[in-house]
RNA sequence: GCCCUUGUAGUUCAAUGGACAGAACGGGAGCCUUCUAAGCUCUUAAUGCAGGUUCGAUUCCUGCCGAGGGCACCA
């Protein structure tokens, strides 16, 4: 059973007197909002309803907003401190000593369920993110979608959401055909070794592995990926071998079925290797290849219903006139799927499996044409309805120019950043500095070190807003001081200090903050930590919390330098309740962003 | 050509239509016999341009300029 907190009673109490006024005023329906102030100055919350009103009522707003004040004053509703009307027309309003007590004893209780909502309870929703493409090593571009995905899911499930992630394996294709042709053809142990399925599935030995090259498989696969591309492009018989490969693949020719095996499992073990370190989970993995040829179907379905149309030469259009949509082709002239046909199958598949109230996929903004097509037509097939879906696009990770514009990673320019090799950099950056100030190189130091690299390359993917377009400079974004990862890591680590210490200390529990300004503050911000969790939900972006970390840090930082805590004062008891709170929304707010708090640096 | 996204200090990023546009990095000046200075304090500097709506616009609308992406048988 969730109670109501301390806070949310006190507003809504202040909320109800605020409509009543208005409501006896004239105002049919008022909305009035209660939100933090840019300034505690302004007081703890505040309202500019007057401002709103004032027009409508024909009022002037700054009487208007002394009339509310007076009206709130009045009831005497409790915790209220004083509240006061201020220039253009705001209503601000401040809360006792007792409030704030209340406020933090509940932090302190609730630990990691502070910040916790149920406003999503009951409700199932599914997401969809890092699907990998088993060709090529993971770059920055899949670690945004992976952490932008990750994020996400633990933000619904703190609004009390019910998540399930998922991902497809696109595993089949011209993709994998490049990607067998390229082993087959360039791993040769020898060139008088023959370039043949069949001969591979009776001689493998005489192809190279990626250990007896000394590489790390997803990085032998990127290799085979692109070799066979080249070949691809620049080599018309080698081109036809490779469509050839496909339907040989679909005839479940055996050696096809079995070189086909044997390269996703070097593909999957490198993915495996990066996904982990990142801590990613999927609850459930579709297999292309399970359900490829199940889109058809529904292409017949829609052709039926009338919403397709067949062309001359046999290919099959949508019509999406009514979604002002452009048009687009679900079903080749020579009978085959496209990747839409495929997605249609899928879509309807979880639709049914899952029986989720929304189901949401994290892709790039590339995408977003295609996805509202795939939407449109989900919806015409009666698979579901447009607000089933959501596109969770997420801006570009590139990387800065020389002319210092915004460039794009480009594989065919040797330009594309691997998750692992930023996380590499930034772990040994960290070791060289602990190793630097004198400490020994050890596995503890190292495993310190990779939980802090995590942390900054992390917190650097999330802290900007989901959509923009972000620039990534390994040596600027890596950052482990000022706004960073490691900001906030080190920020927590000092919580927990500071409490190892204080535990044996002679604690008197005092009955009031000790002081209401600076450590008043720092207890009104972590108030608000509730309401940020909220805002990353309705804008589907963790990176409200991760800004809201920083700001809680540096409030908690500078209070940290002015102030000592373990004074053997009277205040001494709350002082450390307040770095305990701190410490709680710290823990909490990075473990949505998937970022694993350390107890001591 | 059409559609979508986007344009904030030198740089990288913030800002549910609100109260002096916030940080960080960089530049400049300081703070460690004191709970670990990966920290703290002060300082420097920005809303592409032109209109409109509004009591109030970085935010909404229109136009222009710049950047990125997409536009039917690729995935």
């Amino acid at each position: 059973m969730i109670t109501m907190s301390i806070k949310e009673s006190v507003l809504s109490s202040i909320e109800q007197e605020i409509v009543g006024f208005f409501v006896d005023h004239g105002v049919k329906s008022p909305t009035v909002v209660l939100e933090r102030p840019a300034d505690f100055e302004h007081g703890d919350i505040s309202t500019s309803v007057a401002l709103k009103c004032a027009k409508t009522l024909g009022k002037d707003p700054y009487t208007l907003a002394q009339d509310v004040a007076s009206h709130i004053s009045k009831k005497q509703l409790q915790h209220i401190h004083k509240v006061e009307a201020v220039k253009p027309g705001f209503v601000n309003i401040f809360f006792d000593q007792a409030f704030f007590e209340k406020i933090l004893g509940e932090i302190l209780k609730l630990k990691t369920d502070f910040g916790n909502n149920t406003s999503l309870k009951g409700q199932k929703w599914v997401i969809e993110h890092t699907s990998p493409n088993p060709n090529k090593a993971m770059h920055l571009g899949h670690l945004r979608n992976n952490l932008v995905g990750m994020s996400l899911v633990r933000t619904l499930s703190c609004n009390g959401a019910t998540v399930v992630s998922d991902a497809i394996d696109n595993n089949r294709g011209i993709a994998i055909a490049k990607l067998m042709w390229g082993f087959l053809a360039h791993m040769r142990k020898n060139e008088n070794v023959p370039i043949e399925i069949e001969y591979w599935n009776s001689h493998s030995e005489q192809w190279f592995s990626p250990k007896e090259l000394g590489l790390l498989p997803d990085m032998f696969i990127t290799k085979c990926y692109i070799s066979g591309e080249l070949d691809f492009k620049g080599n018309p018989v080698v081109e036809n071998k490779i469509r050839e490969l496909v339907a040989r693949w679909e005839a479940k020719e055996e050696d096809v079925w079995n070189l086909w095996s044997h390269m996703l499992a070097y593909a999957y073990e490198g993915m495996e290797r990066t996904l982990s370190r990142l801590g990613n989970h999927w609850d459930k993995i579709w297999h292309e290849h399970e359900h490829y040829q199940k889109g058809k179907d529904f292409v017949e379905k829609g052709l039926g219903k009338g919403v397709f149309k067949r062309l001359e030469d046999g290919a099959v259009l949508t019509d999406l006139s009514h979604y002002n949509l452009s048009d687009t082709i679900l079903l080749k002239n020579d009978g085959t799927s496209l990747y839409i046909t495929q997605d249609i199958a899928l879509t309807a598949l979880k639709k049914d499996f899952y029986n989720a109230e929304k189901l949401l996929w994290v892709i790039g903004p590339e995408q977003s044409l295609a996805m509202k097509q795939l939407f449109a037509v989900c919806e015409q097939l009666g698979i579901g309805l447009l607000e089933d879906f959501m596109h969770v696009s997420y801006g570009y990770v590139g990387l800065k120019g020389d002319n210092g514009s915004f460039t794009k990673m480009s594989s065919r320019e040797g330009t594309v950043v691997l998750i692992d090799d930023v996380i590499d950099a930034a772990r040994d950056k960290i070791l060289q500095r602990f190793v630097f100030e004198g400490k020994e190189e050890n596995d503890e130091l190292r495993d310190l070190s990779e939980k802090m690299a995590l942390a900054a390359v992390k917190f650097s993917i999330l802290k900007p807003d989901r959509t923009q377009d972000i620039v990534f400079d390994t040596d600027q974004s890596i950052e482990t001081t000022g706004d960073s990862g490691v900001y906030v890591l080190y920020s927590y680590v000092r919580t927990q200090s500071i409490l190892r210490k204080g535990a044996g200390k002679k604690l008197t529990k005092t009955n009031s903050l000790a002081r209401p300004g600076q450590e008043g503050n720092l207890v009104k911000l972590l108030m608000f930590f509730p309401d940020m969790v909220k805002r990353a939900k309705e804008d589907l972006s963790a990176h409200h919390i991760a800004q809201y970390l920083l700001e809680v840090c540096s409030a908690f930082n500078t209070w940290y330098a002015k102030e000592t805590i373990l004074d053997e004062s009277e205040q001494q008891y709350h002082k450390l309740a307040i770095t305990e709170a701190v410490g709680v929304v710290i823990k909490n707010g990075l473990s949505i962003l998937g970022i694993e708090t350390i107890e001591q640096i």
